[in-house]
DNA sequence: GCTGAATAATTGATCACTCAATTATACCGC
DNA sequence: GCGGTATAATTGAGTGATCAATTATTCAGC
């Protein structure tokens, strides 16, 4: 017996995702943020209030509601973010990306694409259609 | 500004990754093991001599010598793997896959095939082919 | 064959995250 | 409007990894 197919495809997938991950790590840290704190901004500067509910944040990137808490907490310290209080629903902390968090997020951001950029270069327009393609067959 | 189109693949993929990674953990717990000791476990059994050096794991797995040190530790008490000693270099410990180490990798290889196959079904060929093509650009 | 640089592994301290338990609030059926 | 259940967030304890420092050994040049 040996590994099958897709199996093989998975081990490649996180092999692939380690590599990346730590190359495009790196040059964030020039900005004093992490991967996952660069993601943070990213969705709430997308957030069309600028703010979220930490469990939705924590539901978009991929952690529990105890792992956004302790991520936002050294955040908040340093001013990215802020806490909002819910006029809805009083269990609820929304959390706001501050003006200083926007703009250390639109550098970030530079960096991020020119090294995804960097890091894909060798990826031809054909390989993008069928990567988005099988991250969405995957991802339904 | 906004994210480019290859910032954008890069966001896709550890998206991915991150849902994959927790489908195919749980599997494997009924084993006993994480991931990343199955992981472990695949490269001593398909290494000829059935041992490795706890730096190439460390490179191969992507992780530091240090981790692999930590990682190995739980995986011997328990008698998946255990110590040899080089005899050319007395610097390295050799880690090899026991018999017990063994069996529970065959058991353990047969839950993560199944599973991956079950994960990637939505996947034909022609997508097999397109990220086979796309890991290989990008791994070299 | 000695000295200095490189390599392999381990250890202490720390970080990022998880899980289980807890607190506070909201919602639903009666 | 009350009681029970569901939801949002936080906290304590533990896990899996990192980095920097340390120890032991090997190798390369002289």
């Amino acid at each position: 017996m040996a590994i099958s197919q897709d199996a093989a495809l998975l081990l490649t997938l996180s092999n692939l995702q380690t590599q990346l991950f730590k190359k495009v790590s790196g040059p964030l840290t020039a900005h004093g943020i992490s991967f996952t704190e660069f993601i943070v901004l990213l969705h709430l500067n997308d957030s069309p209030a600028r703010n979220m509910r930490r469990i939705d944040l924590a539901e978009k990137i991929g952690l529990t509601a105890s792992g956004v808490t302790r991520l936002l907490n050294p955040m908040q310290k340093i001013g990215l973010v802020e806490k909002e209080e819910s006029v809805r629903d009083a269990r609820v902390s929304l959390i706001a990306i501050t003006e200083a968090g926007t703009q250390l997020f639109n550098d970030a951001e530079r960096t991020f694409n020119e090294s995804a950029g960097h890091l894909l270069a060798p990826l031809n327009a054909k390989h993008h259609r069928a990567f988005s393609e099988i991250a969405g067959a995957l991802l339904s």
